[in-house]
DNA sequence: TATTGTAACTAACAATCGTTAGTTTTGTAA
DNA sequence: TTACAAAACTAACGATTGTTAGTTACAATA
């Protein structure tokens, strides 16, 4: 599968975006790493906003596609929770970069694009947070405060790519098997 | 208590740089935020660098002399673990904006302020590592992955800042009580 | 009243920003 | 070999960046 010159510049944009922040990371940054001057890379692209949309837009389809699909599916809230945990370190895991940048540079989107990445941020939670009611509501999970479990859960799940580099030798299924553990279970 | 120049400045620039970051943010800006002209801001303060090292380096002070305290005290690992947990809580809902760029915009740092907080980062996390191994050791904590029990719990309380705000009608210390039973004793 | 320090101002600087226009090189297919 | 398209280049634009220099307004103190 041969990359696009487009797909190039956007996958060597994220690596720069992730270490030091959209704002923070200029056309001529990204041009060097490329080995090409800044004005080149307008014969692939229209501008640095369109480079950070598909970057951020892209993954957070991939995300409400997903997160979508294990909602609508059967099995008790508790099964569905812990899929909706893996697929989301799934996700993680191959598209590192790019959660860097939808995690702390979703807000230099403009226009309709940072209003289509909010719905989609809402819809990926309030999918989340319906699925965790559900389970208290089976008794499966404690009734504790939802929202404190929702949020101790999403922002596990948002750090994941910076931690992920760092794991080294822990195999993708063993950290599913772990980190559900960890975040169902608890550690006592 | 009444707050220096420079310390409006920096108030004021965290709040900004929490909602855009530290480079999308200009001199210009924080100057208009406070009915000032960018040249005016030179009175108080070095320059923009110097915003971010006071805001940044003193919050990562005080996590760090407080997990200090904490880590040398007596008592089971589970028990300093908790008071761990308690304690990073009651930093953050204090210095919610402060803890905005510490999480974001630390890597904009230089010199000798850059070296230091990655320090005291560093030892931040050792101490809490300690801790949890300690725990597995004494057979209070369920000999997982330590790694995973590390990053999960730290990813919880280092993004609480961002969710203390949206969802913080809740009382400090019921907040308390709630992330650490979920962290401690997990979901089911 | 005269003096002094604080904190504001205007004006401008060199550097860098994203981007455009126009041109040249390069690789491929006829 | 010629023709054409893709992708690089040089040069420059207007805007914005952090910052400096020099000056002025004002309140407290002597």
């Amino acid at each position: 599968m041969k990359l696009t010159r487009k797909e190039e510049i956007v996958i060597v944009a994220a690596k720069l975006f992730k270490e030091k922040g959209y704002s923070a990371v200029s056309m001529r940054d990204i041009a060097q790493q490329m080995d090409i001057k800044a004005a080149s890379l307008y014969n692939h692209i229209k501008g640095k906003q369109e480079i950070l949309s598909s970057l951020v837009l892209q993954v957070a389809k991939e995300f409400t596609n997903s997160t979508q699909t294990i909602t609508s599916q059967d099995g008790t809230a508790l099964q569905r929770l812990k899929k909706l945990i893996e697929v989301h370190i799934d996700i993680t895991v191959h598209h590192a970069d790019a959660i860097a940048a939808l995690n702390n540079d979703w807000m230099h989107l403009d226009g309709q694009d940072l209003l289509d990445f909010i719905a989609m941020r809402d819809q990926y939670e309030e999918n989340f947070r319906s699925i965790i009611k559900q389970g208290i509501q089976e008794q499966q999970i404690k009734a504790k405060e939802p929202e404190v479990i929702l949020f101790s859960i999403l922002s596990t799940l948002r750090t994941l790519y910076l931690w992920n580099e760092k794991r080294g030798k822990l195999e993708v299924n063993v950290l599913k098997k772990e980190l559900v553990s960890v975040l169902i279970s608890g550690i006592v």
